[in-house]
Order: C-alpha cells, then structure tokens, then sequence
DNA sequence: AACTATCCGTTGCATATGCAACAAAGGAGT
DNA sequence: ACTCCTTTGTTGCATATGCAACGGATAGTT
C-alpha cells in the first residue's frame, strides 16, 4: 500500500492532505486498485463511470472516436493524473472517451459517491477532499472557456496573438518560453502548422513578435489585458498550453 | 422571503430539495440578497467573487472586455440562472468577466464556503447541495468538452455537421428544430453567416440534409456515433445550442 | 396599403488557409 | 564523419471563408 503514496500526493484531489493521513483516508473511500496490461483499455466509450481514476503507475491515453470511426487522442496520462472525474461527478450514462494503455498500468478507482458522502467516521478530511475536486472541476471548467475563447477566433493571426497575449499575462512578462513544439501549437489553436509558421513569421516581421525556438517575446505594440496573477496546477496535459506548472 | 421560494426550485443547485425546506436551509446558507439598479455592475472584472450569485428577478449579461477593449456577450442571464460558480469554487482572485444588470434586478447570494462546509446543524440537505454542485459544474465541463471538438472543427461544413449530428444525437431522431436563428447558430459555431448559408445550401444539394427554418432533417448518409441517451439541465443560456431544455 | 425592421439566402471579391511538397537545420546514434 | 529522423520554415496552388452589399420574404405597426 505504502508504495504509492508519495504519488498520491503529488495528485491534486488530496493536496493539503497530510501524507501520513493518506492511507487511513484511502480506506475510508473504499478504494480499489487494479492492473491493466498495455493496450488493454481502462475506460470505455459507451459505458458508465462511477468512480475516479487516478493513474499510479504506466502511461495511458484519453481516445475518442469520432463519427467516421477515426481515433483521436485528446490527452496523455501520466503518474498523479486524475482521469473520469468529470463523467463520475456528472453521472454520466455513456461516456464518449476511452481510456487506453500504451503501457502496463496501475490505476486506482475512488468511487464517486464515496468522495461525496460523508463518512462513517466522519473524518476531517472529507471537507478537504470535497473542496478539492470541486476546485479541480471548476478550475478545468475556467481554462476551457479560455480555450474556448482562443479557438472563437477567427483567423490565425487572432488565435496566435490570443494564445502568446495569454501566456505572456499568466506568467506575468512579455518573454516566456511556451510548452509546445509548433506541430503541438498548431494543434492546440487547431490551425494547419504552415499556415501557422506562416503568420508567425508576419507577425515577426511586423514587429509584433519575436521567437526562437519555443522562446517569444511580444512587443509593446501588443496590448495585454490587466495581469491574471493566479498560476494553478492542471490535472493533466490538456492545458499544458494554457498554464505550465 | 417567501415569494422568490419558487424560482429557487427551478434553480438547478437546488435540484431535488423541497420546496417547504428551502427557507430554513436559505438561512442555514447564511444567503444575501441584493438589488441592483440597471446599468449597475453585479460582478466586475478584476475582482474576486466568494459567492454564487443566482439571479431571482430581472435580466443581466455576462460580459468579457477584450484586449482592445471591446467587450463580447457572453450569454444572457434569466431568473433561476447561476452565474460565478466556477470563479467562486476555484477561488480565482480576479475574475475576467463582468456581469452587468440590463434591467433591475434582485440577485441571491451564497457564501461559497458555507455551501461546501458542513453547517452546524449538519442538516440532511447539504449533502444533496455538494452533489448537485459538483454535477452542475461537472456537466458544464463536459458540455465545454463538447463544443470545444465542434470548435476545432477546420471546415465550417466539418463545424455543421458536428453540431447537426450531436443535436440529432441527443433528441433520438434525424428530424429535430434547433434552437437558434441563422445568425445565433452561425455566433455559436464562430463562422460568417453568410459562409454558414452558403454551405447549408451545398450541404442540402448533395442530399445530406434538409431543412426550413429551424427544423432540420439529417438523411442517412449522415453517420451518426453511438447514441448519447442523456438530457440535462444546464444553468444558463451558454449551451442552448448543445441542450435544449 | 404603406412603412419598417428583421431574418435569411445569394453573390462578387479579396484574401486567408489547408494541403502537399520540398529544403534547411539540428539531434541522436553508429 | 555518416545516416536517419525530427523539427521548422518556405512556397505554389486550389479553395474555403470573411466581408460587404443586395434582394426577397415575413411579420409587426400605423
């Protein structure tokens, strides 16, 4: 048991839960662990979900299928990473995502309800534990509509000033160093990599911008908003190009 | 007190909880109400928010001011509506919206601290206040999931048949009226207007679709995905276009 | 009926963008 | 050094899209 709970709390649903509380608070939400052999799949699309996941040991893949039966891959799943919760916490009949493998897994189930209800016992942390995934769930609710914002725009040159001006307020100067590859960016501002490097490249010689490599610096010609000062931590890579941790 | 009891029934954060109880889980609550005047600002951007508002009388908007200086509607508010959840729950210090009365209004608020702490009288419903809570916020976010694949969408076509198809999904059947004008749905999808006639016109000479007006038909070339059986509730009117309630 | 306003489809046009293909630059490993 | 692979920028081209303008249809009002 003891073995991953130095995981545990690197997971952000028991932040501010002391370590050496961990194991009774494990027990007490009646958790289950179990294994998955690589490719075998975790979650999958059309089923229900009533428990979280958090992933211990491996690595996964979040899928969806889409209508013409393509796979995309919507986000990696590391060690701490919290997975499902949302669909649990929803009590969603369906779920449209699967969960899979890419390597043999240790996963570990909180049953939603348990989270939800208060405890026999009662135990203090309950509260914590309560705040905590509602924070999550509305953090991750938050950036969303922030990328929401971001993929409204209409042209490049609007998503790519919009991705770099937030970035550059989040972490509070106008040179940064992003996340991202470009393919990675393209991807995220859901925009075609040459077309991108492209307006990038115009907005370079604008004198809008300048790069190297995943380094930028934005000119005074480009206007921020007023400073957004919270940095938060993400549950997993989906936001990695909104907020880096 | 007694005469806003019915619109707090049909709020969804109180889902499930009579309605001879709600004045005593209100004081419980330790809610506010507050009017304000129209033109008056509710919430302001730059600010922190600790409670949930719910509006019980009169009409606002969400508002966003961005870069530049122009500010967008986010979406209109209506008695019963929830707004500043997601802010409250995560703790943001500095909100980025404004929520601006459009006409006079009276606004409930509850300390976010005492819907998630257990009150002193540990009453019955405020396990169901979590949950219900937690689901609004939860929902929210898959429903942000969703239109965030309609908005990766390259095409205005791809972007159309995304947004046809999950709305023939949800209602069961190939023949449905959406709930938008031309010009909401073309806002909703963030293409041109008229581009999005131009390509509902081809997409109805190559026989994938019908329609007049609002009601639409999807022929069988469509490809629909496993059914999504779900209908639910949302808070307010940012989602119409997914959900029709 | 006349007027107005709104919604919706249509069209012309300049341009932005996806797509494919290629080239240059680096990095890793042998 | 070399090859092999990945990443990034560049370019040509067909086409999709935003934009502006116009016109028809419908409904509401006087």
């Amino acid at each position: 048991m003891k073995k991953y709970i130095d995981i545990l709390t690197k997971c952000a649903l028991f932040r501010g839960v002391d370590a050496s509380e961990l194991e009774g608070l494990l027990k007490c939400l009646s958790v289950q662990e179990k294994t998955y052999d690589k490719n075998e799949s975790i979650l999958i699309a059309g089923t229900r979900v009533n428990s979280i996941g958090i992933l211990i040991e491996g690595a996964a893949q979040i899928l969806r299928e889409d209508a013409d039966g393509n796979r995309a891959i919507l986000s990696d799943l590391n060690p701490a990473d919290l997975f499902g919760e949302a669909y649990a916490a929803a009590g969603w009949n369906e779920i449209p995502i699967t969960v899979v493998a890419t390597g043999s897994c240790l996963v570990l189930w909180i049953p939603f309800h348990a989270v939800v209800e208060q405890c026999s016992f009662s135990c203090d942390y309950h509260k914590l534990l309560i705040e905590n995934l509602i924070k999550l769930i509305a953090e991750k609710n938050i950036l969303m509509n922030e990328k929401m914002r971001l993929l409204s725009c209409k042209t490049t040159r609007e998503k790519l000033l919009t991705y770099l001006r937030d970035y550059s307020e989040i972490v509070g100067t106008r040179r940064f160093k992003i996340p991202f590859s470009r393919n990675e960016l393209a991807d995220y501002i859901s925009v075609d990599r040459s077309a991108m490097s492209r307006e990038l490249g115009i907005l370079r010689d604008q004198g809008l911008i300048q790069f190297h490599k995943n380094a930028f610096e934005l000119s005074d010609q480009v206007k921020l908003r007023a400073k957004i000062s919270s940095i938060i931590l993400v549950t997993n890579a989906a936001f990695r190009g909104i907020i880096d941790t």
